[in-house]
RNA sequence: GCGCCCGUAGCUCAGUUGGAUAGAGCGGCGGCCUUCUAAGCCGCGGGUCAGAGGUUCGAGUCCUCUCGGGCGUGCCA
């Protein structure tokens, strides 16, 4: 159950009957706990409109609230919020309904499902994969878990690159200086080494440049050799991210590069200027936004057609968009792609309306990765680290504290579990801050395994197991429907958290935001390491001992369904 | 030039879309392992929310300006 969902539409009703007006409760969990659990602050402004001393209105607003099961006080305070006491009762009938809840853990599913379409990840096939591709591909997956979770019918697709005029010099450079065998060991590796030597090439020599124009026009052309190449670029590339999606535990539904939209750009382009969207401009075919003010001060039409007849991803974009109606049958696409894009994406959605497209598109934006020096990490360099050494140096950090920790894991342990914490820390890094804003890259932070991080989340849930082993007892056996014994104050604001977590997981998905799903597990888990060093569990007395288990239960749920939500696993031990 | 974003503790960041006394982590200092996993817990210290105006019962949050930083900006993606 959405308890703030619940609790504001209680306070609505109120509102309504005390004053006659349908006006937002403005309801919100009380920072400090002395203003009780939930307050109202919708009065304030009400009272304004009506004319109404605030104060008086929020009394008869509070009475008719208090007298409702969910709620043990409603009072009047400052100059007039409502401050709401939960019924630890109520709280407690919340819990046993959560904990007899094992398919969804007490969170309802949306009221309207939507097919949503994701793309994300759609990394350059001709380009190195490093810390900065790194977001897209976490937060999208992450993303795509949590809306399939709240019911959305969901489509993750890897909006590949692996077409455009870099093709035309990665041909050249192949035949040039390329290795069949190396393509097949290394492919993305190869392709950038290629791609460097035939780019020098061709800024050296006009010729070498005429040439790459040549063999794009052929393999766009359907040229039989060259799109055996790079046909040959694609399949070797995709072995490779495979790989590296696997390690991340990261799938797609479907892998629909910019190359399955090429034969679609023809008729896009024709029938924006048929329609009058789109006109010719300097030899190029172009949108303008002139009817649109925020994009008409920018002067930047969005070019679909280059002078030289060639198409552009804006071209692809659109195409793509109308290939996810049409045929995916979506009615909401979400672009989990860098923010610096975003006049792209503005142009973009602005030139689908036109269209009359009316799937909700959202560009879910997440700002760049800078290096400790706060400056954006140069990709030219070969100073970035590559992401499978990444990954690599995080599961020996993690195997290498798991070994001394002394915990009589075995090796074969800790190796099994060394990925699943290492990369769940890299994971949990990346998603557990606002996803726009910039985002530094620090090493020692990103395999730090303390304080708020993936370990510190995945310690306390193997915690909790580890209690259940040494109980000898079965989570599953728990009864739900005796009653509980909350009293320690660690258990009291325990239980109000765990309360949260639908709200949490439906906040979090309507607004694309991982990282509150992070605040709230990472809050969680705080309270329950405060609740472990201070009320025993196993050795409690029965009456406590039921409540304390039950609590433990939950707590350990939600931490495993939390980080499931996020790609993350949860180990029994570690 | 124009447009967008940002400026919160020494550092890295939250701040529930305008609510009451601004919060975490890291780092620093001091405690806690014969008791369910110390990757932990408890405590202390740390702030002119860049600055100045404005809007109102109420501003870190909204509007204007100033300073500082980042990003984007017609034929790349």
């Amino acid at each position: 159950m959405r308890i703030e969902h619940y609790l504001d539409e209680l306070a609505a009703e109120a509102i309504m009957k005390a004053s006659g007006v349908a006006a937002p409760a403005l309801l919100r969990r009380a920072k400090d706990p002395s203003f009780g659990d939930y307050q109202i602050n919708g009065v304030m402004p009400l009272a304004k409109i009506a004319g109404k001393p605030p104060r008086e209105l929020a009394r008869s607003i509070a009475e008719n609230l208090a007298s409702q099961e969910a709620i043990s006080r409603a009072e009047v305070a400052g100059p007039g919020f409502i401050n709401l006491h939960l019924s630890l009762d109520w709280i407690c009938k919340q819990l046993r309904s959560m904990g007899a809840d094992a398919k969804r853990d007490g969170v309802p599913l949306v009221e309207k499902a939507d097919k949503i379409v994701v793309d994300f990840s759609s990394p350059n096939i001709a380009k190195q994969m490093h810390v900065g591709h790194l977001r897209s591909t976490i937060i999208g997956d992450a993303l795509i878990r949590l809306l399939r979770f709240v019911g959305h019918e969901v489509i993750g697709d890897n909006h590949l690159g692996d077409w455009g005029t870099q093709f035309g010099l990665l041909i050249v450079g192949m035949r040039r200086f390329g290795s069949r065998d190396e393509l097949k060991r290394n492919p993305i590796e190869e392709l950038g080494r290629i791609y460097k030597l035939a780019n020098a090439a061709a800024k050296q020599d006009e010729a070498v440049a005429d040439q790459a124009r040549l063999e794009l026009a052929k393999l766009q052309a359907g040229d039989g050799e060259n799109r055996e190449i790079w046909k040959s670029f694609l399949e070797t590339s995709r072995v490779e991210l495979e790989r590296i999606y696997g390690r991340l535990g990261v799938s797609f539904d479907t892998w629909l590069g910019e190359s399955f939209y090429q034969d679609m750009l023809d008729d896009v382009v024709a029938d924006l200027v048929k329609r009058g969207i789109a006109r010719e401009d300097g030899g190029a075919v172009c949108v303008f936004f002139d009817d649109i003010s925020e994009l008409a001060a920018l002067k930047t039409p969005l070019i679909v057609q280059k002078k030289d007849g060639a198409f552009l991803y804006a071209t692809t974009d659109i195409a793509t968009a109308l290939y996810r109606r049409d045929h995916l049958l979506a009615n909401r696409v979400l672009y989990v792609v860098d923010q610096r894009q975003s006049l792209h994406f503005r142009q973009l959605f602005a030139v689908m309306a036109k269209l009359g497209v009316t799937m909700r598109l959202e560009h879910i934006g997440f700002g760049s990765v800078l290096g400790t020096d706060n400056k954006p990490l140069k990709t030219r360099e070969g100073n970035l680290i590559s992401l499978s050494e990444l990954l690599d140096r995080a599961e020996e950090r993690a195997a290498e504290r798991m070994r001394c920790e002394g915990l009589n894991l075995s090796a074969q342990q800790i190796s099994d579990l060394a990925p699943i914490v290492g990369i769940g820390a890299i994971k949990y890094v990346d998603l557990q801050q606002n996803r726009l804003s910039d985002y530094q890259f620090d090493w020692d932070k990103m395999i730090s395994f303390k304080g708020n991080s993936g370990p510190y989340l995945q310690y306390a849930h193997a915690r909790i197991q580890a209690v259940f082993r040494k109980g000898g007892i079965e989570p599953k056996s728990l009864m739900t429907d005796t009653p509980l014994y909350i009293e320690h104050d660690t258990e009291i604001a325990l239980a109000k958290q765990l309360i949260c977590f639908a709200d949490t997981i439906h906040q979090a998905a309507e607004t694309s935001y991982p990282h509150l799903i992070c605040d709230h597990l990472y809050s969680l888990a705080r309270l329950f390491s405060s609740f472990y060093e201070q009320c025993p569990v196993l050795k409690a007395e029965p009456k406590q001992r039921t409540t304390r288990l039950l609590l433990s239960s939950i707590v350990s749920r939600q931490i495993k369904r939390g980080l499931a939500l996020l790609g993350i696993e949860a180990p029994n031990r570690m």
